[in-house]
RNA sequence: GGGAGCGUGGCGCAAUGGCUAGCGCACUGGGUUGUGGUCCCAGGGGUUGCGGGUUCGAGCCCCGUCGCUCCUCCCA
């Protein structure tokens, strides 16, 4: 081989797509139903967005970002995170003044320079949604509310929500000093980390894991015992909504998150279905996110989750995602006349809507029909001269091997191998919806 | 960032320091030039990750390097 991999990336293969597929198509119906639309962001930012949005001294930024100069010599960042794109775009585009209330979703890569192991590449992909412009309890709630149903409707179990509020920025210093004053007695016990963090940042202390420091973290005071009354009401009204929308949450006084952008309420959720990187979804709110950015104060809230850990769920639980993928026809060609025939047929049938595949290498008849078992083909026709010149042949089911005398008219054909479902979608895709096919989408619908 | 293990056709593996590096799957062709999943036959595909060293001789031993996997860490 000539070419290696670059370190970190990796192929997703053919093979692999169909779980990706439910993973994706998984993201987007709950964006639907929860009326969020989608925004695609670009790869690339300024390096300034992230050091100034997501913190100059998280782990991201000081470690982890891909930073790299242009041809102009700017100073350029693939993406490490998503959160801080769109916020960047919600002041690109003026939406302050225009539309300040903004419910948004996005997937896609994210790049992020770490050692690779399972689960965790450098260029890694993740969904996630953002509120912007709302202050309300209640959308905080309906963040967590969507996180929880798109776990369900993917089929995770033994979730967990863990929840905190780390309140805004005065709370926070403070904060900072109390952890300060509680750390220093014993920090000469503690780790060489916790002993930068005391000064640096000392909230994540709270997120060592080394086994000596778990005594002191264990007697730290938590957070959402030191908010301002505005911060400690809104934390109230939060756990009240949930309650209302019945989503069973355990507080975590000492749950820290690892950009410097959130504020008041953050969260994870978790699920027993996976093993050490049990965390499916970290989020919380980030109300001084936009001001960092330039813009005028506005509240936002939003989640991130990784799609590879929903992927390596998904074929486990659905191991069999890839037999829903099956071609309508397969036509096997014999001769210059058949094959002439066969891609004239294929095209029209096509064109109906039908998924057909042609031989294309001028193989026996019998490598042909192996070929379309391999494809998983419902139905074959063999096309050769004597049907390309009487303008019919024979359909043959693939599954019970009965043939049967068809036209080789393409309207008729399609109709015979592609029908038109019970729920009345026109097999175009177009479904309005209600279609319950076997294996999913036999009409090619999207429902 | 720290620790451990492993690198041999596309994939999974084998080969006491000694003959031309084998096997299974996959792939290609044929048996059967017009009817599938089985079976049989044949074929293609390898600088044994890379570099150096020890040796009469290295896939195997030693050193280095790169990569991968797992644990830890971080998190999504």
């Amino acid at each position: 081989m000539s070419y290696d991999l670059v370190r970190g990336m990796y192929d997703i293969l053919p093979d692999e797509i169909p779980w990706w597929q439910l993973a994706e198509d998984a993201v987007r119906e709950m964006a639907r139903r929860y009326n969020y639309r989608e925004i695609r962001v670009p790869l690339v930012e300024h390096t300034e967005l992230f050091t100034r949005g997501v913190g100059e001294a998280t782990d991201i930024v000081t470690k982890e970002m891909y930073t790299f100069q242009d041809r102009g010599e700017r100073s350029l960042t693939l993406r490490p995170e998503g959160t801080a794109s769109v916020a960047r775009a919600y002041l690109t585009h003026g939406w302050q003044t225009s539309e300040p209330f903004q419910k948004l979703f996005y997937l896609g890569p994210m790049f992020r320079y770490e050692k690779p192991q399972k689960g965790r590449n450098r260029q890694f992909h993740q969904y996630g949604i953002e509120v912007l412009g709302a202050l309300d309890p209640s959308v905080d709630a309906e963040v967590i509310a969507f996180a929880w149903s798109l776990m369900e409707i993917l089929g995770l179990g033994g979730l967990r929500l863990r929840l905190n509020s780390i309140g805004c920025a005065a709370d926070r210093e403070q904060y900072r000093e109390i952890l300060r004053r509680h750390f220093a007695p014993s920090i000469d016990r503690m780790c060489d980390d916790c002993r930068r963090r005391l000064d640096e940042n000392p909230l994540r202390i709270l997120d060592c894991k080394e086994e000596r420091c778990q005594p002191f973290i264990q007697e730290a005071p938590g957070s959402a015992d030191h908010l301002c009354p505005d911060c400690a009401s809104h934390f109230a009204a939060v756990r009240g909504w949930l309650d209302r929308l019945e989503l069973a949450y355990d507080i975590d006084p000492r749950l820290v998150r690892g950009l410097d952008y959130y504020t008041r309420t953050v969260f994870e959720l978790m699920s027993s279905d996976l093993g050490s990187q049990d965390t499916l979804i970290g989020g919380g709110r980030y109300d001084g996110l936009i001001e960092m950015l330039g813009g005028p104060p506005t509240p936002g809230i939003g989640f991130a989750g990784g799609l590879e850990r929903l992927v390596l769920v998904l074929q486990q639980r659905q191991p069999d995602a890839i037999e829903a993928e099956r071609l309508d026809l397969f036509l096997a060609t014999l001769g210059d006349e058949g094959r002439q025939a066969g891609m004239k047929l294929a095209t029209d049938l096509r064109a109906f809507g039908v998924s057909v595949d042609v031989d294309h290498r001028a193989r026996g008849l019998r490598k042909q029909m192996t070929q379309a078992n391999q494809l998983r083909a419902r139905n074959l026709l063999v096309l050769g001269e004597d049907e390309a010149r009487a303008g019919k042949g024979k359909l043959k089911d693939m599954d019970s091997g009965e043939e049967r005398e068809v036209s080789l008219d393409p309207e008729s054909l399609a109709e015979l191998v592609y029908p038109a479902c019970d729920d009345g979608c026109d097999g175009g895709g177009t479904c309005a919806g209600g279609c319950d096919h076997e294996g999913g989408s036999s009409c090619g619908c999207s429902s």
